[in-house]
DNA sequence: CATAAATAGTTGCGCGCGCAACAAAATAAA
DNA sequence: TTTATTTTGTTGCGCGCGCAACTATTTATG
């Protein structure tokens, strides 16, 4: 039997996203400067560096045609370092240049917040169930 | 404190949608014809009709313009019911059509079947759990 | 009643996204 | 070595999305 839309998991996981990525998307500039995009991509650097484009577009859920441009467009505003792989002519390694890591500790620290503002109305231990079925859930959905 | 950008829920629930949300751009024209976008317009109205455009735009996350774009397609599909509302000169009456019922029932079974796919690793309590926690989150998000 | 403000829906436009084609380099096969 | 296959990153292109301007109708205000 079909239940009702609205009472469907992935209609209301949809919902979810689009109320709160509506808020990221005017966040993000205001607090760094940043496009939620680029914003995203620098703070998945900063967390993961050394990084390849393949990487980062992994790590941050987006194609390696975007990964490319943000990696370039942070890279022009002196953020990035996107250095030559030592060994391999084509990769290329991404890491925050001293600039990059403060607008990185800004970023996060709003990261941190909107955190807080989305989930704060749950329990810590709410939280941390969620925290839990998201990442079975993403091990699940995860291709390959 | 601020904690790795891969633990925080915001960028789990980022990554959990936009894998989720690849599969179901496929899903969608392949079972019912329809653009993801149009699909989810059409299992809206087919749950909450009649509905108005504006309606439509909340029911299913979009703004008018892509509401009253996607009614507007469905209704030269001949599967859904453009009419005028009596009373109000501006409003439309959006129902589906005998043939929009139709696909009505196939999206509906798809979703279904998406929803278990994507869920079916928890357990029924947990699926609970996780229905009740969205609905909160929901609630807390929702603007107004 | 007049006119101002609010609401419903449509449409134009620019930007971001994803896909796919491409070039360059590394690796495998013969 | 030669050549075929795979992998990495870049770029071109079209479509979908969101915003904002606009029209038409309704409701509020003086």
């Amino acid at each position: 039997m079909t239940p009702q839309l609205d009472r469907t998991l992935t209609y209301r996981l949809h919902q979810l996203h689009k109320l709160t990525d509506a808020d990221s998307q005017s966040a993000y500039p205001e607090q760094t400067g940043l496009s939620m995009s680029d914003g995203r991509c620098l703070t998945t650097i900063g967390t993961f560096e050394p990084l390849s484009v393949k990487e980062l577009a992994e790590k941050a859920n987006l194609n390696k045609g975007q990964a490319s441009r943000a990696a370039q467009a942070l890279a022009d505003q002196g953020l990035v370092l996107k250095a030559d792989h030592p060994g391999d002519g084509r990769g290329v390694v991404l890491t925050l240049t001293p600039p990059g890591r403060q607008v990185f500790q800004r970023a996060m620290a709003m990261i941190a917040q909107r955190n807080e503002q989305i989930f704060g109305c749950l329990t810590a231990k709410e939280q941390a169930s969620l925290s839990a079925l998201f990442d079975r859930l993403i091990a699940h959905a995860r291709p390959r």
